[in-house]
DNA sequence: GTCTATATTAAGATAGAC
DNA sequence: GTCTATCTTAATATAGAC
């Protein structure tokens, strides 16, 4: 089931703080490490006012993965056959790091979906997902057949850009830790280091 | 605590059972997430029996990550200077890579401990782990000074491939459906464009 | 709407027979 | 060494007062 409807602010309120509690804790534990005194305590509201706003555990959890698979496609979706496709590209990856920099919280969620064997989401992976990629391989490939773009496997060109952006939200405290960072920091090299590495692997040879 | 010496043929074999049982559960829900019920029906043991071998949940679990780390790093270790630099990478990452699809579990295990902050790895990572990447960094860096390998950051360098190979363990659900592809299938596909990639981007300008 | 109290189940760990 | 039975705590969820 969804939030009840959110009438009042109060309601609207509540509901908000415990979607933010709980995205802050299924995001690091995954469903089955988080608890609901956990989640309570961070929302600053007794368990059993949780379970006034929401029915269940899985409840919360589920209207958090139903909003992100939205959102988390939205830089692909923006990929368009109009520009020049190598800046295309790149501009993907740079709006897939922001997303990494500004809602590490979601990434880590959905990593930990995949990791648990996606319980909840495959059917989106198997729906909206593979439909969009597909359809994005297929302007891949048109734009390497036109002599526009090296000649890479677009599959694999996607899942190494999504690894590689989400790794610095997934990993960020690895990351942090080895380059002595703290904070963005990392974010900004990131855009360089990538921009550079996708720009010579997507530049057609003249 | 680690393990009890293995002494008799009956210790060892169930000590090994447990620990493969273990791997399986804690790299899919993590350890706040696992449990030893579910441990003990994998292992085909008694729960307590499994306390019997291991002192408690987190002796089993600390057991696996303690090996863990060194194993993780010998591919990198194995990064020589004598070899020719864009080569050496590439092989690198072919290593990092066969890794992911012949231990996809333990790749897994490594990620769940860093989604939910490396509570126990911590010490590692900004020990031998830190250290080997600031060697194999000045490494990198010199052959760039010598110009046999483009200019890129050495740091992003790595994390780059980190990421990379281990999504193919990590992410591998969603790899195979969006792909549609079955078992180690992915895995020649995403060497031909790693290979591809990597050899692009750090072959230096003639 | 929110809380205290509590029912109920699951999980980590132990006791003690065999 | 292994098991059944059990203790204890923690977790999800509900009842019912306010």
């Amino acid at each position: 089931m969804a939030a009840p409807r959110t009438r009042t602010r109060i309601q609207a309120k509540n509901s908000e703080a415990i979607l933010e509690a709980a995205l802050d804790v299924f995001s690091q534990y995954g469903f089955r490490g988080a608890t609901l005194d956990q989640i309570a305590e961070v929302a600053g509201l007794s368990k059993p006012n949780l379970l006034y706003y929401f029915p269940s555990k899985e409840a919360i959890h589920v209207t958090l993965l139903s909003g992100l698979m939205d959102t988390w496609l939205d830089p692909l979706r923006a990929l368009h056959h109009d520009g020049e496709p190598v800046e295309e590209i790149l501009d993907y990856v740079r709006r897939k790091l922001e997303m990494s920099r500004l809602y590490p919280r979601e990434s880590r969620l959905f990593a930990n979906e995949i990791l648990q064997g996606a319980p909840r989401i495959l059917d989106q992976i198997e729906g909206e997902l593979k439909a969009l990629v597909d359809d994005k391989a297929a302007l891949i490939r048109a734009w390497i057949a036109e002599g526009r773009l090296a000649p890479v496997d677009p599959y694999h060109l996607m899942f190494s850009i999504w690894a590689t952006t989400q790794h610095y939200a997934d990993f960020d405290i690895q990351v942090h830790r080895v380059l002595g960072q703290e904070g963005d920091a990392p974010f900004a090299e990131a855009e360089r280091f990538l921009t550079q590495m996708y720009r010579a692997a997507l530049t057609p040879a003249r």
